[in-house]
DNA sequence: TTAAATTATGTTATATTGTATTATTACTGT
DNA sequence: ACAGTAATAATACAATATAACATAATTTAA
């Protein structure tokens, strides 16, 4: 978080996460209602549930917590609403994992980097331009034009890594 | 070619692709004969399936290959086939597409990065060290101990960006 | 060179992830 | 009230992947 590059850190299991969640609605609030954009009750729900770890969800996980909260739902309701929040940078799509995880600056439009901890599943978001840069130099040498970089980095974060020493 | 950090360029369609596809199968055998690993001809025939276009191919495409082979096959066979052809690097998985492309270099281990035509589909495939190496760097400065690198990079590839311009 | 251990494959069933399609509901402006 | 639009419901299905156990082939070791 002392870096600008990093859009969020791993998360100490001790903090107020109750904020995060609070803090994730409000930015997507606020953000909907500047583009004109429907945070509807579903979608504000979805998001909520993608928020409760720092971690991805798999949309069956949040289907199966729709269907807790006592409502009836069907795997196009949450895909719908997944579309929407991943569209809309709400929400990034981790390809390697298929799953989701919330994005805590959907006020400028990026795709970020990913650092998942292969121990304890947190995610880290990077977004740092030199990397991105970097790749698009080089594709642009042979011609290619980038539309979207995906990049997901798998290991060890450094609370698992010293743990791991022992 | 030419760029000794691009492992392979989009091919031309033209190209004579029964040399690559024999290239390949040579390869995999010299390199397993001197890893002591087996190449059944199971596993054979997959990488020779997945060596059929320079674009990536969905196990189940593989599935019905096998069976167009005249030999009964389910998802465990290829998948098992697969599994062995990642772990050695004869084939790399496209995470986004959850798709399998050959890799022309299996000699030395490595993951690489990975440009996608979103119009034609074909892939190339790059080893920029200095990509891995920035994006090590912020991942160590981030205490994070990296295991594996994805990088899978979508846009257009210069034949396919000339064509749209028109 | 058998016997045991290991590795690979066959087989059946099921789990997980994701879409297509059509219908219905709720909201927006006239 | 009405038409137009966006969102959701509901059903069905497609695509991707794994679990679990049985059999066959291969390697290793007595
Ligand atoms: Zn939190
Ligand atoms: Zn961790
Ligand atoms: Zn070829
Ligand atoms: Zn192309």
């Amino acid at each position: 978080m002392t870096d600008k590059n990093v859009l969020s850190d791993f998360r100490p299991n001790d903090h107020n996460h109750e904020a995060c969640i609070a803090a994730a609605l409000e930015i997507a609030s606020a953000v909907c209602r500047e583009r004109e954009l429907r945070l509807t009750p579903l979608r504000r729900r979805v998001l909520e549930l993608v928020w409760q770890q720092h971690m991805p969800v798999g949309a069956y996980d949040l289907l199966d917590a729709l269907r807790g909260d006592g409502r009836r739902a069907d795997p196009p309701t949450v895909y719908r609403a997944l579309d929407f929040l991943v569209e809309n940078g709400f929400v990034h799509r981790i390809e390697s994992l298929n799953a989701y995880v919330g994005c805590g600056e959907p006020e400028h439009a990026h795709n970020g980097q990913f650092l998942i901890c292969g121990n304890c599943s947190r995610v880290a978001e990077m977004e740092d331009p030199a990397i991105s840069k970097l790749i698009r130099e080089k594709a642009n040498a042979l011609g290619f034009r980038i539309s979207q970089q995906t990049i997901e980095v798998t290991g060890l974060c450094g609370e698992c890594r010293e743990r791991a020493q022992t």
